[in-house]
DNA sequence: TCTGGGGTCCTTAGCCTC
DNA sequence: TCTGGAGGCTAAGGACCC
């Protein structure tokens, strides 16, 4: 999908196509995730810091973004991709590769691009956006080739002419070569692909390791073998929060542990998973990173049993200066728990305690939760450093007015709140502004981009979706209640 | 106003077992 | 019984991707 973010905020909001959009993180230290395609003849691009957009386009429209809307749009998308194939691998929520061959759609050049042009009809008929399509014999060069695509087109690789396409391009095109390898190269007198492959294999083994130079060496001649591989398992669950300002009280810092802990196995549960390794990740005040790991015995999806490993990783970081991010994960992951039964009897009444509190209350932490994952990880940290006395109104979010409609938050501040009042099939709609507690005005849900397609009302609710977490899981979990 | 969040994979090093 | 190597596991860090 093309600038997939912010394409989906323009065709939800009538008054800003045609212009820069940018999506992401509106606290102080938030990064751009996507930037229209207006937005980037600014120089606006993808992680850059916020506070740099908003010099180089500061008229642009700043919106936190709406990951329910994407995911949304995205299965979409993936079902007309399995409409193809039963070969779909997902990278993104907005990138995939499918095997044509394996669905039996596609046997040669013209049939391939006859099957893209009418994905691309497809996309833009059932979701309103373009999405780009590359066409190649291998997953690194249709890669390279839906690239080239963007926006809004279709390219196709002939086979047998990858490499006289690759040779003159950046080392940077290739996967896997980012700033870091792409300037050990540049060191090296490598600057293009054709580069890469007259330096041979073992002279990259000696630049970059063995793994990386053979993996590159064969990248660089074209030779891609990788499978579309439809199912891939989840090899770990992570949260992190990065702080609007830097945490310097000691008790504080355990107490947003303890909270990532409960925010990690939420999700955890969610996705049907235990795991074994429990990871503390904390960045400092100077931006230095460290991990501190610990494997148990067994695989656990017990809040508290991950709770304390990550307090105990905690006991052994020094936090004096500043904690900018503390992050929670766990690896190691199985698809059963096989509760640690020491543990358990050292903390059975804290655990106790603990699963009553979750059962009795887990609305109360997943509410809080599910509010902030549909506002997204983006402005966490607004959450959890402000009060929540006042409602929060978060740019490009949707809303209803009992009197006017439906429309979305342009901006807010100073106990006001200025909504735009349109739809995805409207014409763009007028700007009214009302006291930030106007009784009449409540949070709304994001409607269908395309005009009929009701199946967009029909978002997965966040509670539904913790609250499903025990049974769906295949597990073998001794409930010892 | 410097630098998000959620992942994957690789490398290195130490320790342990066979 | 001692020694050395292979290989697995764990921990930590880093590069990269979207």
């Amino acid at each position: 999908m093309d600038a997939f973010f912010a394409s989906a905020e323009q065709a939800a909001k009538p008054s800003l196509r045609g212009k820069a959009v940018i999506v992401g993180g509106l606290g102080p230290r938030g990064v751009v995730a996507t930037a229209s395609y207006e937005a980037r003849r600014f120089g606006v691009h993808s992680a850059m810091p916020m506070g740099q957009a908003r010099r180089l386009a500061p008229n642009a429209a700043y919106l936190v973004p709406r990951f329910g809307l994407y995911r949304d749009v995205s299965e979409q998308v993936m079902e007309l991709l399995r409409g193809l194939s039963p070969l779909v691998e997902p990278l993104s929520l907005d990138e995939a590769f499918v095997d044509l061959e394996a669905g039996g759609v596609a046997s040669d050049a013209v049939s391939a691009r006859a099957v893209g042009e009418r994905l691309r009809a497809d996309i833009r008929a059932v979701t309103g956006l373009t999405g780009s399509v590359g066409l190649a014999a291998s997953k690194m060069i249709a890669k390279i080739a839906s690239e080239e695509a963007k926006p809004d087109g279709l390219r196709l690789i002939v086979p047998g002419t990858e490499r006289e396409l690759l040779g003159p391009m950046s080392v940077r095109t290739l996967p896997g070569v980012g700033p870091v390898t792409g300037d050990h190269l540049r060191r090296a007198g490598i600057t293009t692909v054709a580069e890469i492959a007259e330096a041979g294999q073992d002279e990259l083994v000696r630049l970059l390791g063995k793994a990386h130079g053979v993996h590159l060496y064969e990248m660089a001649l074209a030779r891609d073998e990788r499978p579309v591989v439809a199912e891939r398992d989840t090899k770990s669950v992570s949260v992190e929060d990065t702080f609007d300002v830097d945490i310097h009280d000691r008790v504080r810092v355990r107490l947003e542990v303890d909270r990532l802990a409960e925010r990690c196995v939420q999700r955890l549960r969610a996705g049907g998973h235990s795991g074994r390794t429990v990871v503390l990740k904390v960045r400092r005040y100077d931006f230095s990173t460290l991990t501190r790991s610990e494997t148990l015995r067994g695989p656990t999806d017990d809040p508290g049993v991950v709770r304390e490993a990550a307090a105990r990783l905690l006991e052994a970081v020094d936090t004096t200066g500043g904690v900018r991010l503390l992050g929670v994960g766990v690896s190691g992951l199985a698809d059963y728990t096989q509760e640690d039964l020491f543990a358990q009897a050292a903390h059975a009444k804290e655990e106790k305690e603990e699963r009553e509190r979750l059962e009795r209350g887990l609305e109360e932490p997943a509410a809080e939760a599910g509010v902030r994952e549909a506002a997204e990880a983006a402005t966490v940290q607004e959450a959890a450093v402000e009060p929540p006395a006042e409602r929060s109104w978060l740019a490009g979010h949707d809303v209803r007015h009992a009197e006017f409609g439906p429309g979305w938050v342009q901006g807010s501040g100073l106990g006001r709140v200025t909504v735009r009042f349109e739809t995805p099939w409207s014409e763009p709609g007028r700007v009214r502004t009302f006291r930030s507690d106007d009784p009449l005005l409540e949070p709304g849900e994001p409607l269908p981009l395309v005009a009929g397609a009701d199946d967009g009302e029909e978002e997965p609710s966040y509670g539904a979706q913790a609250g499903e977490s025990g049974s769906s899981a295949p597990a073998i979990r001794p409930k010892s209640r």
